[in-house]
DNA sequence: GTAGGGTTAG
């Protein structure tokens, strides 16, 4: 019989469904390589056990044999079968060919109806489910039973469209259903209607396993695990015990609220019940093993497990990438490819993360086309935002800003990671530029993640009153208790000259971690308050917090900036004795720089000998500033020399060695350092300097001459001058490189940017109001020395950013005391 | 012969 049947199928297939005629062969194959179970042919296949049949049906190529054997021995409309075969399709995942085996049914039962809905609701397509349950409860004349609505109400609770079917429900009397009820409960939670669902739970005639878990899980998945743990309790008090649904359902809501005691104890609930063996549940242990930065326990998990999924790896694989070891993740994709097992687009948002981290231009190229290929770029956003964020961590943002422009759908998180990207590049204008796009889109709510990415663009360039705007709206949106909303918070009214502010803020927000610490220490280290970052450094030792490198690269930048040489070496040996802290780049640049400003070359020479790893090019440019400090010609020589090997593309260390060399008068060293920059391609970077007035930020570059208010602003300097020089001024004109009469010296001098701006800030704000500008670069000594005159002049407070630090002008002295 | 409650994300 079997033999003959390739022929028979063809003849009937080819009227019915086409598509399956390649399967004719396949189900002669399937049989004689026993894919099916041969215990289903019944000697001479007078009886056939399709219970046996269907059950053997594991993959949908053998669904297909199947569906043609029913075909051709004419049971094509066997209602029985054919709604059979339907949910078949189903479980395998084909949604279409349930749908179009489906259609061919004439008689629908109610089963087969049901069958049909689940469908839609198992491959995700719940509005096609609900649009089924529709077509079947109101055209077929067949009515829906209790097994009708769970599935569609899982479909409802995917799409916030519930209230209507509840209705039906009620109207149809299935309400005391206890798995309807427990469909109700579940889909009231996902609307976060929790006490709705509570309510309807707690009049529950009875509860089986299926309700407590909807319970329990409702509150998990709105993050409430007071109100989970509340249900366990009343649970075991009617002496229900924990199943691997409870368990999964609780440890994802232990890593949320990172309770490690709970959901260790929730393992060892596992351990001693035996539920280890559930896939879910040790992907929950993996998962939030991962949260809690256990890679140990993670890894034994998963070692542990007899059989893996996509999930396992996918976590296994996420716990290395986002504990910081790219490398080993890696590996493990490496592996989970080899044994063939198939990615899923959350495997491809791990891998964008891995390629960033480990800096890997090329393979970021190919994970992108990877996923182009794949359609997923089309298909989910979160993949898209993982992309945009990768191109963005390797510097491409160019790339990323076309990733971005491509995207079907944008939520706060593309526009969120566009800006960090910017803002982390360096170009802080099109951050803020890119964040008034977001603005103009009224559909996208700004989150903690659009703060936290536009704060630190304002900060760099200084825009104040702009950011205290986003103060405000944080604190409308009840985010001023953040942690990272706060600290860049902090760090933003620091930076913008108001470190009163920054300071009050900062006892405002929770200052458990070292991350706000290490913010309000670098502020005042800025501002020239070495004492005080140290005396807060003391406080945070005080209150338990555990300082981390980041910590005293803050600290000892202050120590630096004020002077404090013996507390600066005494951080730097605390660092290693007491916290175990290995010296990183940083950590040696700000040591050299604290010794040498200090005069102590010898000394910062002698750290540079000593570094167990290669000093890099801010390491040497440290000791090149210092040089040029205390004028020390051989010296600087030398550094120029180290520095021009490591780094021989960054053009202000030419400047810098020019400045040295102009104030020693070797004016041929001079030239020479000038026509080697040449010759690479270099030019000096332009000086400029902004400042805000009324919400716009003005920007000046040296020399301007095109500002609007140009003429007044000129006018208004050479005021000024006359002024200054009856009180003692005398410009430096060592501070102008360029060979030039004196008369223009002065006048060069006269028009750096610094100086346009604060001119422009005289003329444009109320007369003894505070002036603050931002200065690209360093602040030039003659400015300096000027802003000082111009301080006492005015009576006004003047605040100067540079690239480095603060200086406070006031009554014609300068808080840095002339130390920077 | 059917249905509900579970794990991973930028």
């Amino acid at each position: 019989m079997f033999r003959l049947l390739p022929t028979c199928i063809g003849r009937h297939i080819s009227k019915s469904l086409p598509s399956l005629q390649a399967h004719c062969s396949l189900f002669s194959a399937a049989i004689s390589s026993r894919q099916f179970t041969s215990d289903g042919f019944n000697n001479g296949n007078k009886d056939i056990d399709f219970n046996i049949l269907f059950s053997s049906c594991t993959k949908v190529h053998l669904a297909k044999c199947l569906h043609a054997f029913l075909l051709v021995s004419g049971k094509g409309q066997n209602i029985f079968l054919s709604a059979r075969l339907v949910n078949l399709y189903a479980y395998l995942g084909d949604v279409s060919f349930a749908q179009r085996t489906f259609d061919q049914i004439l008689k629908k039962d109610v089963y087969t109806w049901n069958s049909m809905v689940s469908a839609y609701v198992r491959s995700g397509r719940f509005r096609d489910a609900i649009n089924c349950f529709y077509l079947f409860l109101l055209t077929s004349g067949v009515r829906p039973d209790s097994y009708s609505f769970p599935s569609v109400l899982k479909a409802c609770g995917n799409l916030v469209d519930g209230k209507k079917m509840h209705c039906w429900v009620l109207k149809l009397g299935f309400e005391w259903d206890v798995f309807v009820a427990a469909s109700l409960v579940h889909m009231y939670s996902r609307f976060g209607f929790l006490s709705a669902a509570r309510k309807l739970f707690n009049n529950m005639p009875v509860r089986d396993m299926g309700s407590w878990n909807a319970m329990i899980s409702g509150f998990c998945q709105n993050g409430n695990a007071a109100g989970a743990l509340e249900v366990l309790d009343e649970m075991r008090l009617e002496g229900v015990k924990m199943d691997p649904v409870t368990v999964s359902s609780l440890l994802a809501v232990c890593s949320q609220s990172d309770d490690s005691l709970s959901g260790m104890l929730i393992h060892l609930y596992v351990i001693k019940h035996g539920l280890e063996c559930d896939l879910f549940v040790s992907n929950a242990l993996i998962n939030m093993y991962a949260k809690f930065g256990s890679l140990g326990h993670a890894q034994r998990v998963f070692d542990q497990m007899e059989a893996r999924d996509v999930v396992s790896w996918n976590s296994i694989i996420a716990a290395y990438e986002q504990n910081d070891n790219p490398i080993t993740a890696l590996g493990l994709f490496n592996r989970m490819q080899l044994i063939g097992i198939q990615s899923d687009l959350l495997t491809a948002v791990s891998l964008a993360s891995i390629v960033a981290q480990l800096s890997d231009h090329q393979s970021s190229r190919s994970v992108h086309g990877f996923i182009v290929r794949r359609g997923w770029l089309m298909e989910d956003v979160v993949i898209g935002n993982a992309i945009v964020d990768m191109y963005a961590k390797l510097g491409a943002i160019d790339s990323a800003r076309t990733v971005f422009e491509g995207l079907p759908v944008k939520d706060a998180i593309s526009w969120n990671s566009l800006i960090t990207g910017y803002a982390q590049n360096g170009l802080a204008d099109e951050a803020i530029e890119v964040y008034r796009m977001m603005e103009e889109h009224k559909e996208i709510i700004p989150n903690q993640g659009t703060w936290v990415s536009i704060l630190p663009a304002y900060s760099h360039v200084g825009a104040l009153q702009q950011g205290m705007r986003i103060h405000g709206r944080v604190i409308k949106n009840c985010l001023y208790l953040d942690v990272f909303v706060g600290t860049c918070l902090v760090d933003m009214y620091g930076k913008c000259g108001r470190l009163d502010d920054a300071l009050s803020l900062f006892y405002h927000i929770p200052r458990m971690s070292s991350v706000p610490w290490n913010a309000v220490i670098s502020c005042l280290g800025i501002h020239g308050h070495g004492e005080k970052a140290l005396k807060l450094f003391n406080e945070m030792l005080v209150e338990g917090v555990k300082p981390d490198h980041v910590t005293f690269v803050s600290l000892l930048s202050a120590c630096s900036h004020s002077g404090l040489v013996d507390e600066g070496q005494w951080c730097f040996r605390i660092m290693q004795e007491e916290y175990g802290i290995k010296p990183s780049l940083k950590h040696y640049g700000c040591m050299v720089d604290l010794l040498g400003r200090a005069g102590r070359l010898e000394m910062a020479y002698n750290v540079i000998k000593n570094m167990p790893i290669q000093p890099d090019a801010s390491v040497w440019g440290a000791l090149l500033g210092a040089c040029r400090i205390h004028g020390n010609y051989e010296l600087s020589t030398f550094a120029s020399d180290r520095l021009f090997e490591v780094e021989p593309e960054n053009v202000g260390y030419y400047v810098l060695l020019s400045n040295i060399y102009a104030n020693v008068g070797k004016w041929e060293d001079l030239d020479k350092v000038r026509s080697l920059a040449r010759n690479r391609g270099l030019r000096k970077t332009p000086g400029w300097s902004s400042i805000e007035v009324n919400n716009k930020v003005d920007v000046f570059y040296t020399g301007n001459q095109t500002h609007p208010k140009c003429e007044e602003i000129y006018n208004e300097l050479k005021i000024l001058n006359t002024k200054m020089k009856s009180l003692g001024y005398i410009p430096d004109l060592s501070f102008v490189l360029q060979d030039v009469e004196d008369d223009e010296k002065e006048h060069i001098l006269t028009s750096h940017s610094e100086r346009l701006a604060i001119a422009f800030g005289i003329i444009s704000t109320p007369p003894k109001s505070t002036i603050r500008i931002f200065k690209n670069l360093r602040v030039c000594g003659d400015c300096h020395n000027a802003t000082k005159f111009i301080s006492r002049i005015t009576e006004r407070e003047i605040i100067v950013r540079d690239s480095n630090r603060f200086h406070h002008f006031k009554d014609g002295i300068c808080s840095c005391g002339d130390y920077w």
